[in-house]
DNA sequence: AAAGATTAAATCGTGTACGATACAAATATA
DNA sequence: TATATTTGTATCGTACACGATTTAATCTTT
């Protein structure tokens, strides 16, 4: 029984999971450096960009929610990279604070975009393809965000 | 400190996670109806494409290794799905093969496909758009393949 | 204001991912 | 042909993901 449609190069959801997976790895020796995992390196970006912010705020911008939240914003506490506290004005609300060790590891951060890049850097894909990559896919993620929610 | 390389919408790893994160999720109700998860079925594809192979083989399309498959595969030989068997040629080696049920299977998820590619439907992309980006896509997962192998 | 509905986190259980390591079988080399 | 190396799986520990549920706080409604 033939079946095209069920191969894996003519999927859209395998290429995005490999690919999301692999370029994670490619990330891993300079993460280690700042001794932080890939999830966690998501939420500093989000800290440093729109600094202190409550867990679901957090969530709404990488889309995840307290259950995966929770117990990773707990381990950034132990590094002693944020602080979480109850609002007070809202205790239902717990805010995650970046300490002074959180903000510093943003200077070491700002050398990983370039080396990524560079590591990316290919002869079969062109600047302008990934930038024109780059936009459909998150044109992708606000469509899929919207059929998801 | 204004750091534009550190923003999540300048990045390719952040989107990247997130859409195949919500792509899992697109495919979970479809999913449920076949009685497996989502890499289950990435491997399912595999058999069904390529037929009977060693884990090795399995891993190496779907770029996983023997850590993350052998508990996988053997939750898919509890469902009956396939068979786990020691290669007597190579005894170091173990043949999975679809059970009978697990090539049954294959009627029910060449359903799924229209369903997924309707679900993706959107004004904001076009079907030109989204080929191209598939293209990309599979050029970026070689590439990184070279890059972390 | 009391009852009901909503919201924000947290908890729990299952299933991946994956680096590191172990181990046996097969292959290569001295 | 012994020994060393490589290969194919499996195991272990840590860290996500995520659906489902729980709990407490806040908001809505009557």
């Amino acid at each position: 029984m033939n079946a095209p449609e069920l191969y894996l190069e003519n999927q859209l959801c395998f290429p995005l999971y490999a690919t999301s997976r692999l370029t994670t790895k490619i990330y891993a020796p300079y993460l280690e450096e700042l001794g932080v995992t890939y999830p966690q390196y998501l939420v500093l970006l989000t800290l440093w960009q729109y600094n202190d912010q409550s867990v679901t705020s957090i969530g709404k911008r990488l889309y995840l929610e307290s259950n995966t939240l929770t117990p990773l914003l707990k381990r950034l506490e132990q590094k002693r990279l944020i602080v979480r506290s109850r609002s007070k004005t809202d205790e239902r609300t717990v805010m995650i604070t970046l300490t002074d060790a959180g903000k510093k590891l943003k200077k070491k951060a700002l050398e990983i975009p370039k080396k990524i890049i560079a590591s990316f850097e290919d002869d079969t894909i062109t600047e302008e393809e990934m930038i024109f990559f780059q936009k459909t896919l998150f044109k992708l993620l606000n469509v899929l965000n919207d059929k998801t929610s």
